[in-house]
DNA sequence: CTTGACCTTGTAGCCACTACAAGGTGCATA
DNA sequence: TATGCACCTTGTAGTGGCTACAAGGTCAAG
């Protein structure tokens, strides 16, 4: 399989995939005659591993962990369970942070009259 | 007033004011003798609206025109008021991304059972 | 007259990609 | 066989919104 057709398969694109490698996340496939990336099945569940992580929030870091945890299925998860729950607990926080903001912009978008910039109270709020 | 002290009073670093400042956001102020930064009142205003703007989550290039749309107080504020409903439904969408998110990551660890990886429903989910 | 807090410029790094440019490969069609 | 076109290659640079230095200048207090 090719660098474009592994893309189609995992919703990502040739430049991401490379970059992955790069960057250590994926190893260097073999390479065909012509020099093209060969990938087989194992590239393509570990890629689609990586997306669902990645899908889910986790930083690159957090999968680079969650990766190499997962290559060692006799151990304890622990370690992935505390990972998962911190960044269960960062997601709330963020929610919590969205959903504050979001208050505020209601009410200012809700109380602007449609007038004139000089009366308009969203600058107004923005103004303090 | 010099960079610091305007950096204390926004709730900003110095870095942050120079690099609106590099970025066209804040004019370049006039100086002193000794060729530090010199803030009056205005760029404490303008200042002040930027970080409100920010911690609303409006982008840079939305807080510039928002700006420039303040500068003008005697147009209508149709534009204002555009902006910040954008805004507000880009927050509702990402609002939701997150909640569906955090369902997930609920669900995968509340499921996980604490015992080895090989059997981690957390890895279970990332590896499809 | 030295200490130390503050300031100056400039450059590079962060995250997770994304966007080129300039050229090579491989396959279908005329 | 030639040509066109999709796909691939490497390398470099840009995105947003800062943040982190390094190497040096300024200024008030002790």
């Amino acid at each position: 399989m090719k660098i474009g057709a592994l893309a189609r398969k995992t919703g990502t694109t040739a430049e991401t995939i490379r970059y992955y490698e790069r960057t250590g996340l994926l190893e260097e496939p073999p390479r065909t005659a012509g020099n093209y990336r060969d990938y087989g099945p194992t590239e393509l569940a570990r890629l689609r591993f990586i997306r669902r992580a990645r899908d889910l929030g986790f930083t690159m870091a957090e999968v680079r962990q969650l990766l190499s945890l997962s290559d060692d299925p006799s151990q304890s998860c622990e370690a992935v369970d505390s990972i998962a729950s911190l960044h269960l607990r960062e997601v709330d926080r963020k929610l919590g942070d969205l959903r504050k903001l979001r208050t505020e912009l209601r009410h200012m978008v809700d109380d602007c009259q449609h007038g004139a910039v000089g009366e308009c109270r969203i600058i107004e709020v923005l103004s303090g």
